[in-house]
DNA sequence: TTATTATATGTACATATAAACATATGATAA
DNA sequence: TTATCATATGTTTATATGTACATATAATAA
């Protein structure tokens, strides 16, 4: 793949303020950006993944389902805690629920999750 | 730190304030969850990937390597914010950079950050 | 040297948000 | 019914953070 990166066309490279050094790249991937909505969606994804009491929880519940009860008592942290931050992640559809009684346990919502919280350690690991 | 109820010991389950529903999956858990820095490091990876703006410039990275004039015009923003940014994404060693006289080029830092992005679109496009 | 251009950075401000606390809801058993 | 337990939900507060603005730095050319 010749990505024609200096093809000399300095006639097209502009000032910076304006219109960029190498609009055929701007253009090119301009045309290969998802939906702004999608990026948006995108970005409200891994906002949940991006806090510290969540990732706990999230790892856990790659571990093993488990009620909420039981996650405070892992965490280390009140009830009231927890709860919020599993609704945020139930609303974000990254963890579901299964009620069996008084008591409701979480799990991941789907393979992805699971898969997205190993890739990111493996970088974190890597040098 | 020694819990010696292991299997159907329901004389261990006491109410939830205190100790938990399951105490043999909290044990059971809690040997296999990452050390709590790992899980700091690991929030704050995704924490840079959880704002759009960020977001837009990792998938136009994800195309190709970009310089930060170009970025500014294909997401019309001002360069400080995108600088502003850049630099977050360079500390967090998601994107590298690559200097070409008063260009400098951004790229993504390696193979699982494209990953991470398009597990996690798939993850937004399905049901 | 000075001028120009590309990029970086310091600061301020406004918004977003996580946790603490109190309280409410829902399910079960007596 | 009432009591109890597991979980959810308001509300407040303190902190985190993204952007705008002004300015600084770095590389190149004249």
């Amino acid at each position: 793949m010749s990505p024609s990166a200096s093809k000399t066309d300095h006639s097209a490279v502009e000032i910076c303020e304006t219109i960029g050094i190498h609009p055929e790249i701007i253009s090119k991937v301009s045309t290969e950006m998802p939906d702004r909505n999608d990026l948006l969606d995108l970005a409200d994804l891994f906002k949940l993944f991006g806090d510290s009491t969540r990732i706990r929880i999230l790892w856990a519940l790659s571990e093993s389902e488990m009620c909420v009860c039981d996650l405070c008592s892992l965490l280390e942290m009140k009830q009231p805690a927890v709860s919020h931050q599993l609704k945020n992640l139930k609303q974000g559809r990254i963890v579901k629920t299964r009620r069996d009684g008084k008591v409701i346990y979480y799990s991941l919502d789907d393979a992805h999750i699971r898969m997205l919280l190993n890739m990111g350690m493996e970088h974190i690991r890597e040098a």
